[in-house]
DNA sequence: AATCTAAATAACAGGATGGTTATATAAATA
DNA sequence: TATTTATATAACCATCCTGTTATTTAGATT
């Protein structure tokens, strides 16, 4: 239960952790739409998803050889999610995030 | 304002300042009572109220030789922290966190 | 002024974290 | 079946984190 808590926290105790949760809540994103918009590589991307997959605020979904990463319905999480988006909602790096968000296209990203 | 919600969240991500700052939603307290409850040194308590009190959701206050530290009355901070109180009620450590709270007695505590 | 004592700080060790590049895996397609 | 491609994993490195013990600081007391 502690140790549940603490998990949960350091999931939102990273800048770019943060920017993926927000993301997520716009919509279901693949990892390299995720790296594009964050501007990191693709394996970094994929840790922090494991990581946060593994506390159980979201789910990933196979779609042909794209995964798509998705917030999941869980009661402690979606609470803190909805309530970055707000918190968040006048940021620099989370406006340019979205920016770039609406921009992006999956089939035309990643190694090519 | 990201790195200001990242710090913050900080402050959750570890199992001693959670139970910290589940205490002092009890009430205020000095080094040495934090110390003797969580069980651990008393400069690793200082070091982690250091970092909290950085990030602004605790304060301090001199009382003689103690320093009494306290929750602040912040608007993001206090949502969580009342949150935590709840969520975490039935975790056996905190439990036995509060049972020490109640036998503590900051005049018999410290280096002596 | 000298001495206590609560708290802060310094210095250290072991482990976690987060980024990178290189490589492996697995689904789709030729 | 061979190849392509999105993702996962491994390996490496620098930094941060958290606990410890030893020491310093500063408020009280004698």
């Amino acid at each position: 239960m502690l140790n549940t808590t603490e998990k949960l926290f350091k999931n939102f105790a990273d800048k770019n952790r943060l920017r993926i949760l927000n993301l997520l809540q716009q919509r279901k994103m693949c990892v390299c739409e995720l790296a594009f918009v964050l501007q990191v590589t693709q394996p970094s991307v994929s840790r922090h998803l494991k990581r946060i997959k593994e506390s159980g605020l979201i789910g990933d979904e196979q779609d042909g050889l794209w995964t798509n990463y998705f917030l999941k319905d869980t009661p402690a999480g979606k609470n803190l999610v909805s309530w970055l988006k707000t918190y968040l909602r006048d940021d620099q790096v989370i406006k340019a995030d979205m920016d770039r968000l609406k921009k992006v296209d999956r089939t035309k990203l990643c190694c090519k």
